[in-house]
DNA sequence: TAAAAATACTCCATAGGTATTTTAT
DNA sequence: ATAAAATACCTATGGAGTATTTTTA
């Protein structure tokens, strides 16, 4: 049996009519009624009873038919559901991002990834370093990644999303929340809270060398991992923080955001193993390439907070 | 497409390797990825990613292995019904039956097709007299009737699945409900509840040319159609009934069922038309001579009530 | 280098075409 | 008498076979 068979058979069930059903499946009379008398015999069974003046369904013929129909609709989902997965209309994106990023960029790409990508899936497990992430491009544990470039590990590719400043998280009643214009210089004996030193963090680093450069000195850090962390630790009065300007999405009872001149930027970008041939990341790149780029300014501006 | 590709490309999915495959399928290995390559190429994407080494399925073809094989079970039990159905294991069977044979030979029926043929469907309405079924089966309203031959229209045949005495139904305090053997003459004078006259109850013109045969005049008769009503009103002391002996399956307070001589028998048989094609009418009258046939003493006993 | 898939080609089975016959109303 | 399906016969597409090459781990 093929779907040939079903498809043909179908046909004449539903003109009732070898000939009309033979000009419908662009074929000449012959070969159908062939056809058909092939697949009774292979079902043992007439599915149809003809005379010169009118063909009908027999008892079986009536079941086969409901289930043909159903078997031949069946396999136009099978087809369509391959060819959405194929194009990157759908299918399962395992997303990973930095802390930093999940107040304001996270939270758009989801909704641009809802906007236009609607049947794609979203993985998200917890926050990852950008380290952390990039061994787990590499391992293929995810697609994409939300990270704060430059990526160390090759075979990977990356596209900014934006470039933010770093800003100054403090206490609400901290000396610091109402001053003006301040500089890096002002941290100099504050309690800093920093993301945990080494290669781990991006930020932490970008932190360290901002310091580095004033020869500004600070009383003492308290490094903590997570941004929410850091940030209502701050609301607690237990020191300030330098974060990405995008954080300020978190608003916290208690903790007040300023800008810091001679903080630097932090970057934050998509990664993608380069040779990756899923459709779904093609698409989703694509997808965050036309909706976040230059071209439409406004979105654009969303996440390109400050331009370096 | 053909069911071919699914076939083919399920095999590699489930061997992950193409020569292996093809031996399964008996034919051999180029045409197979011939094949798969086609289906791949018709749906547009690759469903298997292959090395020498390794056969895997991409995400799509992960996604088609599922519906693929989906679709060939459904496919297989579309034949299996087909089948079913051609061979009469399943189907539809509208059955007519005389009120008089609800008691005894309709249950007896009911419980060895719920045996024998457990997927076959019975359909039931309500009673119909001989001459109402007989036009229903050539109407193609019934596919098999339970009667009181013989039948009057052309076109039927019948089996007949019992002989059985008439009876009468007395009410229990009723003075031939003591009496000792009774014949037809100790009606004389009695109230007899009948059914309905002229041609329509084969039942009610044994019980008239019985009482014609013995010259016995009754008082008079009440017409009542339903056989459950007459032995209802039988209880209620409105008067004598004649029956057939598989009405005694119906007790009823008060009502007493006594042998009588001269009353002659009737005749229960299952009638269908004889030029009916469909596969269950002829599983099923084969399947109640195998099960009630004389080859079966048994059985044969519980519906043959007494044989003329 | 060895195992396995892809390619090249050949063949024939059969789907589909044309012409005609049969059948049922 | 006629419309429509079945049959007869022919053609050619393409599925499957054998031999060989290419690929990659």
């Amino acid at each position: 049996m093929e779907l040939r068979h079903l498809k043909y058979f179908v046909a004449v069930a539903e003109h009732r009519h070898f000939g009309r059903a033979a000009e419908h499946l662009h074929i000449s009379q012959p070969p159908l009624s062939q056809q058909v008398r092939q697949l009774e015999r292979e079902l043992g069974t007439e599915l149809l009873s003809r005379t010169t003046r009118r063909v009908d369904l027999t008892e079986a013929g009536r079941a086969f038919y409901t289930d043909a129909v159903a078997i031949l609709a069946d396999l136009d989902a099978a087809r369509a559901r391959v060819r959405a997965l194929a194009q990157g209309w759908s299918g399962l994106l395992r997303v990973g991002f930095t802390g930093s990023a999940s107040y304001r960029q996270l939270p758009q790409v989801a909704r641009l990834k809802q906007t236009y990508l609607p049947d794609v899936e979203l993985q998200m497990s917890s926050e990852m370093l950008t380290p952390t992430q990039e061994r787990a491009l590499v391992e293929q544990r995810l697609d994409v990644g939300l990270l704060r470039p430059p990526v160390q590990m090759p075979g990977l590719t990356t596209r900014t999303l934006a470039v933010e400043p770093l800003v100054l998280a403090v206490p609400a009643g901290h000396r610091l929340a109402g001053a003006a214009a301040l500089g890096i210089a002002d941290l100099a004996g504050e309690v800093l809270l920093t993301y945990p030193g080494g290669a781990g963090s991006v930020v932490g680093g970008a932190v360290e060398s901002a310091l580095r450069q004033t020869g500004t000195r600070v009383a003492r850090t308290h490094e903590v991992e997570q941004t929410s962390s850091m940030v209502a630790l701050v609301a607690a009065g237990l020191g300030v923080a330098l974060v990405p300007d995008s954080v300020r999405a978190l608003t916290l009872e208690g903790v007040r955001y300023r800008e810091i001149a001679g903080a630097g930027t932090v970057e934050l970008a998509l990664a993608w193993r380069e040779d990756d041939a899923s459709p779904v990341v093609a698409r989703f790149v694509r997808m965050l390439g036309d909706h976040l780029g230059p071209s439409r300014p406004k979105e654009a501006d969303a996440l390109t907070t400050a331009v370096a």
